[in-house]
DNA sequence: ATTAGTTGTGAAAACGTTTACATAAATCCA
DNA sequence: TGGATTTATGTAAACGTTTTCACAACTAAT
């Protein structure tokens, strides 16, 4: 009862249907040369022996890399667009059979590294990254290597790369636009890890708004240390202590946004009258808080499903040119910035 | 420059070192019987030779399964309970050098049979899965084939197999408790999926607390249907509707506690004033609710930990006795229940 | 009737490991 | 000194595939 059967495999298939295990592997990829008859009773043979392919036979023998194991490196696996961006590729890797390998490396080089070596000694057909900063050296000796690999969220320096990422700039520019319509002059912003490329093009949007509405951007309200929520805390902290307190905040991430929200929560200010605050990332929570949440949108799934899909190609045509795709954002409008 | 490198092998350290490919074999798993100068000489030639392991190989071959590649099976990843059960599971792996494959399948059986076959096929050294139901043919099956496999979150019903899984009953039983010391008379229940046997134990202790302190049980205000977001705002609308209208919800997990959420919010109810919320699963951003949210704790991280621990076991000793761990939870005490 | 071309199948190598077994060299004991 | 034992290494089979090559049995063409 304990004891594991033996599974069956080409061999089994092989005797049972009276051919050699060359014939079976045919029928099994649709080789077209084998005789109607012999095709039968090997299909007969595969059904009654129960026999399942052995990927990790295939995956050794095979040069022909042919999509079935991915490889995924994911920063921060709490974080909910990073839990979008892996149903998107996960959605289409069920849909054509492939499994994902999820290796979540919580924004620490040394842990990148190591489930790059993982991956790559597991022999996965590509990869899909999110590089844990922009000159990062594992991630291009991947693809020096010939590897296939398609970046998401984030770009490579100095490395022309397959990327799929969101429109940031755009994405804070209309989140910042936004809150100058409503009448806001004094707007903050908490950024994120400014060694990340996402935050310096938040930025930029940000400042671009004010240029584009003729305010007059104040560097001591652009302040950010860290993607996490202690730093979105720390931070609203020394804004709203500021002697001209900003009269709204745009975050730069889920994280920040939240440890924005508590704080001025826990201080008694009421969001928007006294505190407006917008934030990029929207959240399937944003609707529930109270109010509701005004968030710049990232489609995570469709980011998703391009990077997967664009890995696919790639792993068919290594030579292809390198494609950028850029996704547009969405701006959420809900109460958490007042109203006109 | 396009062109892959070959990778080194066992064969090109050997020629590099001038010993065998066994000899190498050997250094690689520390086998104490080889000179300590050939050691030596191999050690350098897999340095320069940038030499690292196939572990597709090594899964190929050996039958000496040692925990490289585990098997996910998670019926929600956007479920924040799952994403810690997940960190904890692949904190564990990371320190051990294991790979994790995660397949999410959304809950449908259909989806999780063809992971199961997927990872099967590639040879996982253990499962760690939450079965879609109670009777689970698809994982009684892989158990029955001898594999590994550990539940989390839900046992099966008729097999003994490792489970660990939340004190549900007691988890419901404290928070229906916390809102009856409160003075709450009327407390309605939002169950999930009525199939899943969490939700069993869940209303379990939600009438085990009415019993105790000698409360009628209302069976009309015990409703659910899936567990999903929209059957949380459904049953609120509903519950809401009630000539009786209860002074207290107590809701079955995180989803149903935000549809919940949203539907008070938009009748323009008071929290905790007019409806006491209290939630089965505490979520990160539960604090920057408002009011923030009174609700069950699931140590999903630990969970994590103690399944893949209970894993390694079982694949070093596959016939100890199944062991079935309950892990507590805890009431997170905030500000939707109101005060004393 | 011989040759040339088709068609279907099998034998065997290869992928990169691990490991049982064989063997050569060195050491031991009588 | 010679057989037995130990020590270090090499040889080769095996894991389950894919794929090249060879070959047998037909068919078609001369």
């Amino acid at each position: 009862m304990k004891t594991a059967k033996t599974v069956a495999s080409l061999k089994t298939v092989a005797s049972l249907a009276g051919v050699s295990i060359a014939t079976v592997s045919r029928v099994l990829n649709g080789d077209p040369v084998v005789k109607d008859e012999t095709r039968l009773a090997v299909q007969r043979a595969i059904k009654t022996s129960g026999y399942h392919p052995n990927r990790v036979a295939q995956r050794l023998r095979s040069t022909n890399r042919s999509k079935k194991l991915i490889g995924l490196l994911i920063p921060d696996i709490q974080n909910p667009f990073y839990v979008d961006v892996i149903r998107g590729i996960e959605e289409y890797a069920y849909a054509n059979g492939s499994a994902v390998v999820i290796g979540n490396f919580s924004q620490d080089p040394k842990r990148e590294k190591l489930y790059i070596d993982i991956l790559r000694s597991e022999s996965v057909d590509g990869f899909i990254v999110a590089p844990s900063h922009g000159k990062d050296e594992d991630v291009e000796e991947l693809i020096s290597d010939g590897h296939a690999v398609v970046c998401i969220d984030r770009g490579l320096s100095n490395l022309n790369v397959d990327v799929v990422k969101s429109d940031n700039e755009k994405g804070a520019f209309n989140a910042v636009e936004h809150l100058i319509k409503l009448g806001h002059k004094r707007i903050a912003h908490i950024t994120g890890d400014p060694a990340i490329p996402t935050t310096q093009e938040r930025i930029a949007g940000y400042i671009a708004a004010h240029k584009h509405y003729g305010l007059r951007v104040d560097q001591k309200i652009i302040k950010g240390k860290e993607s996490n929520f202690v730093s979105g805390v720390e931070i609203t902290k020394q804004l709203l202590a500021l002697p001209e307190r900003p009269t709204a905040i745009f975050t730069a991430n889920n994280l920040l946004t939240l440890g924005a929200l508590e704080t001025i929560l826990q201080q008694g200010l009421k969001i928007p009258e006294e505190v407006a605050i917008v934030g990029f990332d929207d959240v399937y929570w944003a609707t529930s808080l109270n109010p509701p949440l005004t968030a710049v949108r990232q489609h995570g799934f469709e980011i998703g499903q391009r990077a997967i899909e664009l890995l696919y190609q790639r792993i068919q045509q290594p030579d292809r040119l390198p494609a950028n795709v850029i996704v547009k954002t969405e701006l959420m409008i809900r109460r958490s910035c007042g109203f006109k």
